[in-house]
DNA sequence: TTAGATATTGAACATGTGTTCATTAAAATA
DNA sequence: TATTTTAATGAACACATGTTCAATATCTAA
């Protein structure tokens, strides 16, 4: 199954097109995979040779989402697993941009209906940057692991855009940036 | 549809039955609705008259076990969000015993083909805990919301459990309880 | 205990799923 | 361009989904 033979760059192109217009009309729960076929003009055979199911399909839309958000992290947001907690300019925490950008997707992404595998897709990609900048900095104490700490930190960020999220996103990602640099600064208080 | 009706509780018990048999040989999302009723002798079709998936019979489970957690958590973990963080006894943080106990399910519940809902029953039950304690011993600034702060920790926790059921539990309830007492010590360093 | 209420059944239907296989069409490459 | 390789197709299969409806069985309340 070649990737570059035409036939089957082709083929993917249909189905994802297909996907795309299905998904502005209904949610990815009620959309069949013979409907993209359908759509597509494509054997429903021919869709099982290239992915397992509909969510396979939708996965690939999600690599590039992924890719937005790893280039949205680049410098800045790596200030907050720092030291100087106080010195953060909210502004610079980007990763609450990306959702908003891509808020259409998150709403499907953070759907009760949908399977876990986006959510883990979002956290993996948090959690590398995460625990890249914290290991470049290993501001830590031996007796935490780091992917421990890395978990903790990106799902707690996946936290607060769930509680966003909630809100079908309403608040501006000004605040949700304050929110996050208010509580990261907490434990300096005591 | 009366709850009490003695053929209604018949129904269900024997669902419930069948489900849990059929949960000890494979996974969820490989039983299906048809063999559910089948090893219950129920009609299909009554199936659909008490739930729309088979996900709404699982949940009834889940309610239970979320009942587990909040009794689990009672007194002790509310140390966790008090000021003096040096003073917590690890083993005062209940929650991973919880998860432990139900160590069977919880593999379920983050299974990566399974809908998010039971994720958000779990995030909902840790929610509640924390907020109640936060707003109990209101220690926030007022520039933060009590909701996207009860978000971030809430979820913060669970990202130890995902990482925890990575590695499929091996690591002790000792462990978590210390990585989590570490983790928020951290705070506290600078 | 009986009469009325209602949960359950079985059958049927249109549609979706996941798989197989021989045939056909379109690509790669020599 | 001719040949070879291989992706796509269409048809068929057994099974699952979700829904409807009249007939039946079982419960509740009088």
């Amino acid at each position: 199954m070649s990737a570059n033979d035409l036939r089957v760059v082709k083929t993917k192109q249909a189905l994802h097109n297909a996907l795309l217009t299905l998904l502005s009309k209904k949610p990815l729960e009620n959309i069949t995979i013979a409907e993209i076929c359908r759509m597509a003009k494509v054997n429903r055979g021919t869709f099982y040779l290239h992915y397992e199911q509909k969510e396979g399909l939708f996965e690939e839309y999600f690599q590039e989402i992924m890719e937005d958000l790893n280039n949205s992290y680049e410098e800045p947001y790596r200030a907050v697993t720092t030291m100087d907690k106080n010195q953060i300019d909210p502004n610079t925490i980007r990763i609450f941009h990306h959702i908003e950008r891509f808020k259409m997707f998150y709403r499907i992404v953070f759907s009760k209906n949908v399977p876990l595998t986006y959510y883990y897709m979002l956290f993996d990609g948090i959690f590398s940057l995460l625990k890249r900048d914290i290991t470049i900095h290993n501001e830590i104490h031996d007796e935490i692991s780091i992917e421990y700490y890395s978990a903790y930190q990106a799902n707690a960020i996946i936290g607060l855009i769930i509680q966003w999220y909630r809100q079908d996103f309403e608040d501006s990602v000004g605040t949700l940036n304050k929110q996050l640099a208010a509580i990261l600064r907490i434990g300096e208080k005591y």
